[in-house]
DNA sequence: ATTGAGAGTTTTTTT
DNA sequence: AACTCTCAAT
């Protein structure tokens, strides 16, 4: 056979590809070409003839979705079977069968920061003071709950646990309320369609046979809700194929649990066990470093992994001074082989433990004139004025979106503060309403003035105005959003950045509901168009083909490869992060972490480490991870680097903490100093200035990119411009839809012309500067 | 009701 | 350091 599917395939490798019926355990390490083997197999699914809607793959990750979607794409054009995260997978199935969730089908889904909201205000309803225990912690318990599937009206506090008792209150109050408004949190996807398949055996029966063969990437990732919707799935039709590393399970935290893969064998005795543990993508020696990090924990199944790929250079450890230092010493080096033409700067990826850790490198990599791209660093759709437009969508979709109310009730001003909010919450709490059929009243509002309640029915005017338009395509509705409120009023004449930055921002918003409202032609999408704001952050965003240097966590790292890895903050406290350290299995899930990030390194890897490192503004000594004692020294250059800089040769010294002296700071415990290689450091090597230019990774970047690659003749009107017509004279644009030949503006005249909608290509809309 | 100053808090990782 | 929250002044 010479199946183009089957090419180039390891026996192990095919024997997953062709296995079509029945369970089937794939275990891959990293590297293996699990990602070629999944692919591969749905394609060979297809070709046996297996309908594409027929075939469900799940994934945690957008960014995975859409790395598959592409590849199987190519394998197989045109087939479309079902790809995307658990989530999302879940909110559409909730969106279909809504009611039996007691929801309705246009509901809302909370992010972390809505749903904390809500919980906020239980804990102050129920009487409870928040300084006991924060909000945060509750919210983690009611999770924690969720993601066990345990619902809010079987919620056992466990005796002596203070939490649990609040916890026992405060979630049936909190879940009662996301149904009063109609909204799920991101567990409840998940726990709703867990509870659907549970209590109703034909949807049960439904589903399993229309998802007749289900793949499950990361499996080992999976908690008990996903297990249960999955598991579920496949009694009938018991043909779910998941493949998964116990060694890269890095969500614990999220309430995954191991035993999910490590049982699978029970759950499905017959199942077909692939085991690919030969490393195609590392040199030798990055493989052994990972694997003698990795034999260092304990709750493991043994695992062998190896590669005959070349030896490689050794794996480099740096201590730098400081922070910056390091910074530098790492945008010095890209800088400089790129320049030389032996990298380009794709091939470089930086990770680091949490998000805060990246400032100091894009500081450093502006300056050397480095592209590079932040995967997921301040989401774009958790700042303010994103979610203050997507708050008035939230509430035309939802109109009992009490979360969406509250935010945009207010904003921007206009007069009902505080208190009055306060009266509209506790009449809609007396009379068992949402807070907008409450402000729909306000005349009956007990104890509110009367400007208040004037201020109230204008808001509620408004909401009822711009329902008008809320079936329209998306970018339009953010067009009448913007206009009708004039959001962008206060920014228009700032020259403050932040303001110009917020503007920026907004214009990218309406640039996604554009990029959206083409992908997804048809009327009424505005819940689609939000379900993917939520559900969709900006790593999804991250794009392989552009030639930046990637930076981000070693979370977000996961299923990538990159020819250069520099591993950063190698630092007690940080990896292992300070509040895994007390427990074991919890430092155990950190050196799996560690694990993931050193294994995405193709040729090159460098970790480093700084000896103080600044914290929430204050400057710590740092100390080496206790990891370093888990890497083989004998695979390692290190490099302690120089003494501590003097004023001389520190342009920085000013920075500089005499505190940080020369002490040996990398000798791990029980280790000698001197088996350390001295290894000497290649000095910075600036490019003459003004060579590159410096590139800057903002959002008014990419709007101003994004608007340019599709820019056209009649695509030069912009959401708020002015411009003429020669009959109707001065006016704004209020709002633009469609695309192509068929945009059309919708313009507001000056003179009594009121608005009117034009297709921009036949029209006379002139430009107005 | 809004604004600004001062106080207090914070994210570890993601859907 | 940056962000949010609280309280007093306007």
């Amino acid at each position: 056979m010479d199946d183009p599917l089957l090419e180039a395939l390891t026996p192990a490798q095919r024997e997953a590809v062709q296995h079509v019926d029945g369970p089937l355990l794939i275990l891959a390490g990293p590297g293996s070409g699990k990602t070629r083997v999944v692919t591969r197999r749905v394609a060979y699914l297809l070709a046996q003839g297996i309908p594409a809607p027929r075939i469900l793959a799940l994934t945690f990750t957008n960014k995975a979705a859409d790395e598959m979607r592409g590849r199987v794409e190519r394998l197989a054009p045109g087939q479309r079977a079902w790809m995307g995260t658990f989530h999302r997978f879940c909110a559409r199935l909730l969106r279909q069968y809504a009611p039996l969730a007691g929801l309705e089908e246009n509901y809302t889904i909370y992010d972390t920061a809505d749903s904390l909201g809500v919980v906020r205000r239980a804990i102050d309803a129920l009487g409870f003071d928040p300084n006991y225990f924060t909000p945060q912690q509750v919210a983690a318990a009611i999770s924690w709950a969720k993601n066990n599937l345990i619902p809010h009206d079987q919620y056992q506090p466990r005796r002596g646990q203070p939490l649990g008792h609040i916890v026992a209150q405060v979630y049936p109050l909190y879940q009662k309320r996301l149904l009063q408004s109609n909204a799920v949190d991101f567990d409840d996807l998940l726990l709703h369609v867990a509870m659907l398949l549970r209590h109703n055996p034909e949807l049960r029966q439904t589903l399993d046979l229309r998802y007749r063969y289900i793949l499950v990437d990361e499996y080992q990732d999976t908690n008990l809700a996903q297990y249960t919707i999955v598991r579920a799935m496949s009694i009938d039709y018991p043909n779910l194929a998941v493949t998964g590393d116990p060694d890269q399970s890095i969500y614990g935290w999220r309430g995954a649990s191991l035993s999910n893969i490590l049982d699978f064998e029970h759950d499905f005795p017959d199942v077909h066990v692939v085991r690919l543990e030969q490393n195609y993508r590392s040199t030798r020696r990055i493989v052994r470093v990972a694997a003698a990090l990795i034999a260092h924990n304990v709750l493991r199944k043994e695992k062998d992994l190896f590669t005959e790929n070349d030896e490689g250079p050794p794996v480099r450890l740096v201590v730098h001074a400081g922070q910056r230092e390091e910074a530098e010493a790492i945008a010095e080096r890209i800088a400089a082989e790129v320049r030389s033409g032996r990298r380009r700067s794709r091939d470089f990826a930086i990770f680091y433990r949490v998000n805060a850790l990246s400032r100091e490198l894009e500081h450093a990599l502006r300056e050397q004139g480095v592209p590079y791209q932040i995967v997921q660093g301040v989401e774009f759709y958790q700042r303010r004025e994103i979610r203050d437009v997507l708050g008035y969508l939230a509430l035309l979709n939802n109109p009992r979106d009490d979360v969406a109310f509250r935010r945009v009730v207010n904003t921007p001003a206009r007069g009902i503060g505080k208190s009055t909010l306060d009266r509209l919450a506790a009449h809609a709490v007396a009379h068992g309403q949402t807070l907008l059929s409450a402000a729909r009243e306000a005349g009956l509002v007990a104890g509110l003035p009367k400007r208040a309640a004037v201020a109230v029915a204008r808001f509620v005017a408004l909401v009822d105005r711009l329902q008008l338009v809320a079936a329209r395509p998306v970018e339009e509705i953010v067009g009448h959003v913007l206009e009708a409120t004039d959001y962008r009023g206060p920014f228009m004449h700032s020259q403050s950045p932040d303001d110009q930055e917020r503007l920026a921002n907004i214009e990218e918003l309406l640039t996604a509901a554009r990029q959206f409202d083409e992908r997804t032609p048809g009327e009424g999408r505005l819940e689609e168009f939000l379900e993917e704001t939520c559900l969709v952050n900006d790593t999804d965003d991250w794009e392989a083909a552009s030639d930046r240097v990637t930076l981000m966590t070693m979370h977000a790292a996961k299923g990538l490869e990159f020819p250069v890895v520099f591993i950063i903050a190698f630092e007690q406290g940080l990896i292992p992060h300070e509040r895994s350290q007390a427990e074991p299995s919890q430092v155990e899930e950190e050196r799996r972490l560690l694990f993931v990030g050193i294994t995405r390194a193709r040729e090159e890897l460098q970790i480093s480490q700084a000896r103080y490192r600044d914290f929430r503004g204050q400057r710590k000594m740092a100390v080496p991870s206790e990891f370093l004692r888990d890497l083989p020294l004998e695979e390692l250059d290190r490099d302690e680097g120089p003494s501590p800089p003097t004023a001389s040769d520190a342009p920085n010294a000013d920075d500089f903490d005499p505190r940080a002296d020369d002490e040996p700071v990398w000798t791990p415990p029980g280790e000698e100093a001197e088996s350390v290689r001295d290894v000497r450091r290649e000095g910075p090597n600036p490019a003459p200035a003004g060579t590159r230019a410096a590139r800057l990774t903002t959002a008014a970047e990419l709007a101003a990119g994004r608007i340019g690659d599709a820019a056209v003749a009649h695509d030069v009107f912009k959401q708020g411009m002015l411009v003429r017509h020669p009959e109707y004279g001065l006016g704004k644009v209020v709002a633009l839809a469609g695309s192509g030949t068929r945009r059309t503006a919708t313009v507001n005249f000056v003179s009594g012309a009121g608005q009117r909608k034009f297709v921009i290509r036949q029209s006379q809309l002139k430009d107005e500067g």
